[in-house]
DNA sequence: CACAATTCAGTTGTGCACAATTGAATGGCT
DNA sequence: AGCCATTCAATTGTGCACAACTGAATTGTG
């Protein structure tokens, strides 16, 4: 349904409070705000999704698919673990992810004989091969963005610090760090 | 597994070939970079999600109910299709995410009488009650980010911006418009 | 008025994110 | 060698995102 639709109010720029050097907002504005910066990195994050899959779908790749295909590409073969370490994802994500990956005869999953706990995930010729198209994947994001080099590049660097603080915040607020 | 174990080579700031006001980059060096900024928001959207878990678990809520009832907090009563717009979700989305909500208490939904297709979700009690700690929760949000409050006007602007390119984008990509 | 197109909520099915748990294998320690 | 803590992949269960579809109600048009 309604998909597609045009945002409300959420995005544009209501709050006629504060002011650009403002003071903090009430606790009531407090609210508001929130809800629009939560919201557009809700929105940014679908709306980037929605684009990779649409170019994606001819590669018949999810987005998380494709990521971890970059990891191989780039890293050769590894452990599921050294993966979920790269992509920040567990097992529960990775495990039935990787088999949908095998099933589509990209990658092979087979255990190490050194360590017969850890599962190696490596290319099949298929899976490099994939690469030569994956390659004009990131022009055509690009174009969509509508953003140039640095303006992506800074905002990444945002992006990225912004992980890494939120990161380190929500073990602090965890009685016992977890 | 190793949740919250530190990013990999993917958020550092490798790729030496393009400095800052760089020519295009190669097609392999294209596939690294769109490695590193379509891996930045996804972290950056799974990170702000982990924070709130955390900060929203003693409100009982999850992100995107948190999102739901921003909305009716702010705007009252209102249609499930209306509720849709404002948060780009559609009803495959919003019916379980909303039954949830009226088991937990905190929302009713009605059919309309006027059109009988449509359907009022509107707060109990319970749920205008919760307004009340949840004014809590966007400072300690704030606090989790590190930025202050321009950098984060800022990094929501361009994110809208982006979201809004993308979505466009998004449509022209697919034959037909859809 | 009648009928076709549209609008709406809901359902089903696939895939991802994450918590919690299981069970096997390994490595350190005594 | 024997034992214990750790490390690993996998599984289970909950919740969200989205596509495709269903079926009911409504609206527009002839």
């Amino acid at each position: 349904m309604a998909r597609k639709s045009y945002p409300g109010y959420m995005t544009r720029t209501p709050t006629p409070a504060h002011a650009s050097a403002a003071p903090s907002p009430s606790e009531e504005n407090w609210l508001r705000l929130d809800g629009q910066i939560c919201f557009s990195l809700h929105a940014a994050s679908r709306a980037f999704n929605g684009v990779y899959r649409v170019i994606l779908k001819d590669l018949g790749l999810t987005y998380p698919q494709y990521l971890v295909m970059l990891v191989l590409w780039e890293r050769g073969e590894m452990p599921v673990k050294q993966l979920g370490e790269h992509l920040r994802l567990d097992s529960g994500t990775l495990s039935p992810l990787l088999k949908r990956l095998e099933a589509a005869g990209l990658v092979r999953r087979e255990r190490s004989t050194r360590d017969e706990r850890s599962v190696e995930v490596r290319l099949t010729e298929e899976g490099v091969a994939l690469r030569e198209p994956a390659l004009r994947v990131p022009r055509r994001i690009f174009q969509a963005t509508g953003f140039n080099l640095d303006e992506l590049r800074d905002l990444r660097e945002r992006l990225d610090r912004l992980t890494s603080t939120l990161d380190s915040a929500a073990l602090e607020e965890m009685p016992g760090g977890r």
